[in-house]
RNA sequence: GUCCCGUUCGUCUAGAGGCCUAGGACACCGGGUUUUCAUCCCGGCAACAGGGGUUCGACUCCCCUACGGGAUGCCA
């Protein structure tokens, strides 16, 4: 059995997308479990929109979440002899001819067709002309006019195209330069890849692609066309209907290994099973179990699945996770007297790292402003704030314990509910009615601070 | 328009002719635990696009229709 070898050709024009995270993730899987290689390419011919920034944007946003290649990723930009000599040795088999039709008449004859009632497409005027090469010209494939191509697809099974559906498409443009279906299929053949793992849109390239490659003589590849990732308006997921970017989702929070889980988890699924990493879908991925049909990217499971990513992480790894995120809002993370009990009371206090943070805020900072609903909710008799300040100082052993046991007994002993005796002090020391146990909440802060704290809510209050 | 791909709960999905009274997860709703919030636990709601075949039997196979998506570039 021959090696397997995916790759991920990305297009310099944006920063990478979610979308693109799966089809790279794919790629990455599927090459990890055959023991093949993960290429990437960088698909630059379109000079005009492709950039050196979006390119380093897309390298290094897939190195770190994990989708390392396994040789060094090339540049189609600086390939251009390969592409060449390529389209030289289809024009010499007699697979290509020149054409000098201007924009101007194609356009013309397409809108005839439409007016026809005919599908557009170049109706090869050219093909028999015998034209030579000028800056007037571009190379077309002579597509063959009858047969039928089948392009066998891992997800799908047997598409078949017929070949008077195809145009004779362009695969070299009229300044000389290599359109991406010549540079796509040589590079392919260059970079030995067996397996092309792609979104769904391309399917429609792939009879052609196919032609270039018989024109050149090149092996069959697989090829395996993922459904496309949508938005929640059932289109696919784009700047209109969803943040695209991968880095968007970082910054929010969201764990790489959450992230990735959610994009498998779209389109393929493991039994019963909705929390998996890496390792689990390099042991359990089948490409041929792929769903067919397009699927919304849900946030609330991104949410879910990455509560449950954060969950599994230890208190360690968890802090460093959420340290930039403290960072953020000008927090250290050890500026505590007791960080860990505190970080591991507030871990579950929300679905991402930013979240989190924000909520640790009133813990690390002074209390800006209070809930001013809660105040008049609850605290009708300052008296029992100040009383309870007052036993609490009394306290010579400050834990969780003690507290609670000393809170419950002036509950007890006043007849008073537990909210009573509770909110105030919740409020004092986070401004909100929302924290942990009352005994952690309090037992987080030294007995100074957390009288210090209720000082001010006092003070504020008369 | 034409070609191609698709269509199971709101969402992601299980389902390879009888195991389906269509299963799970998220979301949502209700209950419990927690003195609050979150976590956690329990319960509930909710789907085979429609119509024809084939078959003793169809979510599963075939055909048609509808709907959605993609492609139809000297973009990739």
């Amino acid at each position: 059995m021959k090696a397997i070898v995916t790759r991920f050709a990305p297009s310099p024009t944006g920063t990478l997308h979610i979308g693109g995270v799966r089809t790279a993730l794919f790629n990455y899987v599927y090459a990890k479990q055959n023991n093949g290689k993960f290429l990437i390419r960088i698909e630059d011919t379109d000079t005009e929109r492709s950039t050196k920034e979006y390119e380093k944007n897309i390298l290094d946003n897939l190195t770190s979440i994990g989708l390392k290649p396994d040789e060094d990723p090339i540049n189609q930009s600086e390939r251009n002899e390969i592409y060449l000599k390529a389209a030289e040795k289809i024009f010499q088999s007699g697979n290509a001819y020149w054409c000098d039709c201007s924009q101007e008449e194609l356009e013309e004859m397409r809108k005839a067709q439409i007016a026809a009632g005919k599908k557009p497409m170049y109706d090869g005027r050219s093909r028999n002309l015998g034209l030579e090469k000028s800056d007037k010209t571009v190379l077309r494939l002579a597509t063959p006019e009858d047969g039928e191509i089948i392009v066998n697809d891992l997800i799908r099974g047997e598409i078949k195209f017929n070949n008077n559906e195809l145009d004779d498409l362009i695969l070299l443009r009229s300044d000389g330069s290599p359109t991406y279906h010549l540079c796509n299929v040589v590079d392919d053949y260059e970079q030995k890849v067996t397996t092309v793992i792609r979104g769904e849109d391309h399917i429609s390239n792939t009879p052609r692609q196919i032609h270039i490659q018989n024109a050149l003589g090149y092996p069959e590849l697989e090829y395996a066309h993922l459904p496309l990732v949508l938005g929640t308006d059932k289109k696919r997921l784009s700047k209109r209907n969803a943040a695209t970017s991968l880095e968007e989702y970082r910054d929010r929070g969201y764990l790489d290994s959450a992230i990735l889980n959610a994009l498998a988890r779209l389109g393929w699924s493991q039994g019963e099973n909705d929390v998996f990493y890496m390792n689990d879908l390099i042991k359990e991925f089948n490409i041929k179990d792929v769903q067919k049909a397009g699927a919304i990217f849900d946030i609330t499971k991104l949410d879910w699945l990455n509560s449950q990513h954060l969950a599994n992480l230890s208190i360690e790894s968890f802090k460093e996770q959420l340290q930039p995120f403290l960072q953020q809002l000008d927090i250290d993370i050890e500026n505590h007297e007791n960080s860990n009990k505190l970080i591991e009371a507030m871990r579950t206090s929300d679905n991402t790292l930013s979240g989190i943070a924000k909520s640790l805020i009133p813990y690390y900072k002074d209390i800006k402003e209070y809930d001013e609903k809660a105040i008049k909710k609850f605290i009708n008799d300052k008296n029992i704030l100040t009383e309870i300040r007052d036993l609490l100082d009394k306290i010579d052993i400050w834990n969780q314990e003690v507290i609670d046991s000393v809170l419950k007994e002036y509950q007890l002993k006043n007849e008073l509910s537990v909210p009573e005796v509770n909110q105030p002090i919740r409020i004092a020391l986070t401004g909100s009615t929302k924290s942990p146990g009352l005994g952690l909440t309090l037992s987080i802060f030294t007995k100074n601070k957390a009288i210090e704290r209720i000082n001010k809510l006092l003070d504020k209050l008369s």
